[in-house]
DNA sequence: CGTCAACCTGACGTAAACGTCAAGGAAAGC
DNA sequence: GCTTTCCTTGACGTTTACGTCAGGTTGACG
């Protein structure tokens, strides 16, 4: 049905990772692709689940945290407890977001104060042009 | 002239962190406490410091950064060249920051939505108390 | 004087996220 | 048929940021 499948060389370069990171994604259950005998290949939900990981892993998850993340996302036909569960998961996952966020925010508060300091510490340094 | 040093123990409470971590910040020169013979003095720029240490690892800086990130905070009279090179690095790394939190906000705003879909799929599930 | 708490210096252990190397199978081109 | 290329599975190495001992000092207290 759906067979537009990648081996793994193709999906090193689709999405600038080794063929290490993807056997050792495969290993800890964050993706499952197929096979072909012994050959790995990676269907579109696999692409899709790396993009989530790689998603994840810019913003700081660890891999542990991103397989969770990844079955928020996927839940199927769970039982409604399962859900229910996950739902708490994602509200407590909300609040750390919205905090990092928070400090985020603060810290890039002080910097621009910090650059700001610095910027007097250049002009007053005996030199006219700051930027060249 | 100004003596109020602390040991080691009180930093520990003071931060709340192990002596471990104090001397692995000592090895990895983040800090340079006194010492009286063979005891550290922390000094009132030691606890400054570490307070930066801290704000940086909680927005993800690996200490190698921090330690550099000091490096601007402390400039000191060093050549004007030095300064400069600096601040194009803390201009680089505001936005670093700030593409950083646009991403966590955009993160945000999909989570929201995700648990939005989350709540639907517990509304329809023929129970009426979604949140027992 | 003993000992107890708080400190010291190695030095080895650990978890995460892969890197790297060895040894081998399978298909594709010449 | 032989070589090259791409893939496979172990299995050990690496970095970061400490934890966790072992063994040795030192100052204060009873």
């Amino acid at each position: 049905m759906d067979d537009d499948l990648k081996t793994i060389g193709e999906m090193c370069d689709e999405f600038d990772v080794t063929p290490r990171t993807l056997r050792f994604y495969e290993a800890k259950e964050l993706i499952a692709p197929k096979r072909d005998g012994t050959r790995r290949l990676f269907t579109r939900a696999c692409r899709a689940r790396m993009k989530l990981i790689l998603m994840g892993k810019r913003f700081g998850y660890s891999l542990e945290e991103i397989r969770q993340l990844l079955d928020l996302y996927y839940i199927g036909d769970q039982q409604v407890t399962q859900i229910r569960r996950s739902y708490a998961l994602g509200l407590e996952r909300l609040a750390r977001m919205e905090a990092q966020r928070d400090e985020l925010d603060a810290a890039i508060r002080d910097f621009r104060q910090q650059l700001k300091w610095g910027e007097e510490v250049l002009a007053r340094s005996g030199l006219s042009r700051a930027a060249e």
